[in-house]
DNA sequence: CAATTAGTACTAATTAATTAGTATGAGACA
DNA sequence: TGTCTCATACTAATTAATTAGTACTAATTG
């Protein structure tokens, strides 16, 4: 997903030859993997010349919003507030960060 | 786990009882978890009686703390920056949630 | 136009995770 | 002491996820 979220739109190719460079699989592998993400609705097919064109058929923050959605549910039954304050204790975030943060607080 | 840490310590019994209450699941279903959960030792046993105890063998916050790096690095490739930004515009945290959270900033 | 290439569909093998069955033994106790 | 209960160990079945092979087709090209 990573991948094709990156460029927006790709092949099995594509994805292919760019897992490739960080491990070895094949490249029927890749195209069954893309259909199931397709079967899934997360991408989205378009014949294009010879081959399929796949898109990402969710807007990437509405995917991993339902992702984060489902690891607080898991562990942490559903609240946020006890991640946020296991993310503020272990990682330290610089000043900028703060800032960022701190802006969007103010807005919502 | 949740279960063993909510009360510090259960037999397969005490674990098989209460998920009962949620579901169907056979006691030995229990006792291969639990057996597979102290092999990867995240509980410890010893013998108590008939009956084998099992308390954490990790503190939950460890534990925990593992699971939340992990999804960080899969989802956000390690930083913890976006994870925070996506949970504030999310989920909206109530004045005292901030308040805590801003005490927790000023400390660390 | 025959051979090669690149692509898919369909199928299958492998591995990992989950769930549960069976055999067996130690205590409890009528 | 013989039987019932509860616990474990060991094994196995089931299901789900991952990875890949094979057959076939359309286009490309020498």
């Amino acid at each position: 997903m990573k991948i094709v979220w990156e460029r927006d739109r790709a092949t099995v190719r594509d994805v292919y030859e760019a897992l490739l460079e960080r491990r070895k699989v094949a490249y029927t592998t890749v195209m069954t993997m893309m259909k199931i993400l397709e079967q899934k609705k997360y991408l989205k097919k378009s014949q294009a010349d010879r081959a399929y064109v796949y898109r990402p058929a969710q807007p990437k923050r509405q995917v991993i919003g339902a992702m984060v959605r489902e690891f607080v549910n898991r562990v942490f039954n559903g609240s946020a507030e006890p991640l946020l304050v296991h993310l503020v204790e272990e990682h330290d975030l610089s000043p900028e960060e703060w800032e960022e943060i701190a802006r969007l607080r103010r807005k919502s």
